[in-house]
DNA sequence: AAGTTGTTTTTTATCGATAATAATTCAGAT
DNA sequence: ATCTGAATTATTATCGATAAAAAACAACTT
């Protein structure tokens, strides 16, 4: 059966709005709600009854107010709030980046199933999803192939990434001055010295910011396998760096800095820059994730 | 419950194997057959005890030797020997290629499960896998959609494939007189002379020519995301040029001239030749294929 | 008439079960 | 040393069922 993730989140979300104050009166409507959440009305009412039940909101029907104040054991625990399909993810990725799995190993369905505490076919779900990021590989009636976090896998992203990169970036030289994108560029910058400046508590936040940086340079020509292609860069590093703490301060102080000089790069227009700016930074993303895989062995 | 295709193909090829007369006088060891077939010892041992019982092959143990001819009725029809999920690839594609199924049309699960004759478990399998070919996007908790097999999908692939396809002939460029690859090129010359020979009767071989010819560039240095970008190339053509013969002789004749021409620059290493036969071989593939993109329409 | 809530239907996410296939084992034969 | 016989065990490919969530429909309010 499905699990009830969707519902427990979204009462956890609603009750955070109540609590920073964002409905002092009446609550919105159920739709406004549902938009606003990202869910179906289902979801909202279901919701708004155990609110109700619990007390937290009074009244009924279309005039629904604020009751007793949001205490912080009215929250559901976060591990009821992620969906089976998120925990087999990080499960099969803590298995694979922290259980030292060797390349070669075989991968068992039913065990790790058994080992996950969910059905064969969920784990098969995951694994046919997760074979795009080219680290598994299928053998038909029979099981799965780990190739391995691997040094070549490292090479063979990057040289990928740097294609695709520098062809963005090309792209961006040759965009009107009037582009949008220079003003998303701006605002990007202006982050990066923000962060810059609180660099000694907030360095963990650059991963997102690099995600965006990267996405909006992909921006200037949309392709779909170069945002897939993206999604598995993501995915990687989201997973990678979560477990790699060692030097966190001192390597993201570094990729701002060049993140600082390849956009500006990109709001001169020229393409010389552009390029070296460009290659520089993957240069030097390349060699801290290869230094990470190397120092894990 | 799983179906016995495995077995059935299995019989198939090794009626195919006695009826082509491979084995004149007695049959090889199961692990020999096993090999040859790919299928494991358990599933040879069935088709053996079978073909025992059909009288095909007589003896017993060690000493197995052809009994009567090989009739056309053995065999397993076609149908039966393909797997579930490969009927499902199939039925999925003439639904969408054949079936003039609209951009933005959502994908209903239980809907292709009912039509396909299979439990939702299997459709949502194969469209897991499939969204890989960037032609479907999923909505958590909701269903899947379909982007359509448009002119922009084929612009965005081409773009890529040019990138991917250049820079393997740029290090094919760079290979030592003394590589292997340039034997197996001139066999495959040899290969695309011989059709060009019979191509008015054979023209439908070059489709299996192109991918090996295309897989051989890439060989000058694997890359795995270069490899899964042409198995997705591979896909959508096998499928695509099944159900599109329009102007087959005509095309095929021209792309294997192309092929020849590309070739010969490739075998030249001058890499001017090269990069210009493989950009007038992509520009004439991208015209192809948009034509018969916006002729279905 | 547009937007809201109440109710019913449809669809997805997930579980558990089973036949076919693969993998393993071991003894005896050539 | 490799092959078959035979039996056992393990794993995958497939089905069907069910609670949660989404979508569709209907009835009501302002």
């Amino acid at each position: 059966m499905k699990t009830d993730t969707v519902y427990k989140q979204a009462l956890n979300q609603t009750l955070a709005l109540l609590a920073q104050g964002a409905y002092q009166e009446r609550l919105p409507s159920e739709n406004e709600l549902r938009r606003r959440l990202g869910v179906s009305r289902t979801t909202i009412r279901k919701v708004l009854q155990e609110l109700t039940h619990r007390s937290i909101i009074t009244g009924a029907g279309r005039v629904r107010i604020n009751g007793r104040g949001v205490d912080d054991s009215d929250y559901f625990p976060d591990v009821e709030t992620t969906s089976k399909m998120q925990q087999v993810e990080r499960q099969f990725m803590e298995w694979m980046l922290l259980g030292d799995t060797a390349p070669g190993t075989l991968i068992n369905e039913l065990e790790l199933a058994r080992q996950f505490g969910v059905a064969t076919n969920g784990i098969r779900e995951f694994l046919i999803h997760f074979s795009r990021f080219g680290l598994i590989e299928k053998r038909p009636n029979s099981g799965w192939l780990f190739k391995g976090f691997t040094r070549e896998f490292a090479l063979e992203l990057f040289e990928i990434r740097v294609m695709f990169e520098l062809r963005s970036a090309r792209l961006f030289a040759q965009l009107p001055e009037s582009s949008p994108l220079f003003k998303k560029l701006r605002a990007l910058s202006k982050l990066h010295r923000d962060l810059l400046e609180g660099i000694e508590t907030r360095y963990h936040d650059f991963s997102g910011l690099d995600n965006q940086f990267h996405r909006l340079v992909n921006e200037v020509s949309p392709n779909r396998f170069i945002d897939d292609f993206y999604d598995v860069i993501s995915f990687i590093f989201h997973y990678h760096y979560q477990w790699n703490k060692k030097d966190e301060l001192q390597r993201n102080r570094a990729a701002v800095l060049e993140h600082l000089v390849y956009i500006d790069a990109l709001l001169s227009r020229n393409s010389d820059r552009i390029e070296e700016a460009c290659r520089d930074h993957l240069k030097s993303a390349k060699q801290t994730l290869i230094q990470s895989i190397m120092g894990a062995e």
